[in-house]
DNA sequence: CAGTATCCATTGAGATACTG
DNA sequence: CAGTATCTCAATGGATACTG
């Protein structure tokens, strides 16, 4: 569906995607990368830890295609290849890059909240035991 | 692993959930819709359209473990719970906005660039399919 | 109305082996 | 080195029916 102007808030419009791609984790993490200039595919696998080959490759044709990164192949042996931000690319990356200082600022806050949650959580379903059996007593008795 | 700073690049770091939970497009389109105070569960639900029953409660119940928004149940009949931005949850609010403003922005550049990449791969696949056939004639010759 | 539980199809993602 | 192709298993996510 044509949807202008784009609004993620409509399931039709195509900025769904979109949305989904600048999301993606990996996606953010290839885009912070290649932030301060050209990077090659193994320094790029070694940089984004934890990403396999595949993801590696989806991402960036992915990335590619939509405009936000180039791929420069040297036809060189040994092979080298170069993916390096387009201008939008980079103007995305400077949102992912806040996106980065926000996960760092707020990590504690987050990290002691969850703790907070879980043990909150665990009380109630401990509590919530202990009425249930007082209800199989009682149906019993 | 407790890993300070937080590093989103290290695997093994807890960052990596945060930044998995952040940029979901469902937390997204969730956080934008309480932008503006607390809403209610339907209202959400018909807001971020598209998103299932099921999804949405995952979302919530995840957003809310993590500090970003607060539960309020008013424990009245017909039910009525709401939910509302924490502190933390309004600057995340404010980057999302302008995650939402760039896809706006760049919109209209992505989709060109996308529909130019796949003219682009299917006359390639063509080429290829030509010279493929050139090599299949050759060798049977 | 808000939420849970279950079933089921689709996708995500790692491991491995292979090509130029 | 860069990339593709399978194979496999786990996770996502939707549809439906049910509870307080």
């Amino acid at each position: 569906m044509e949807c202008k102007p784009a609004d993620v808030f409509n399931v039709d419009c195509p900025s769904r995607d979109v949305l989904e791609l600048v999301g993606s984790k990996w996606s953010m993490l290839v885009i912070c990368t290649l932030k301060d200039g050209p990077v090659r595919t193994g320094e790029l696998r070694r940089s984004v830890s934890g990403i396999s080959q595949k993801m590696l490759t989806e991402t960036l044709r992915d990335l590619e295609r939509n405009g936000i990164i180039v791929r420069t192949d040297y036809r060189a042996l040994p092979l080298r290849v170069e993916y390096s931000l387009t201008e939008v690319g980079h103007s995305l990356g400077r949102l992912m890059k806040q996106m980065e200082y926000w996960i760092i600022d707020h990590y504690d806050y987050i990290i002691s909240a969850q703790k907070q949650h879980d043990t909150k959580v665990k009380s109630l379903a401990k509590s919530k035991s202990q009425t249930d059996n007082r209800r199989l007593i009682s149906t019993l008795a």
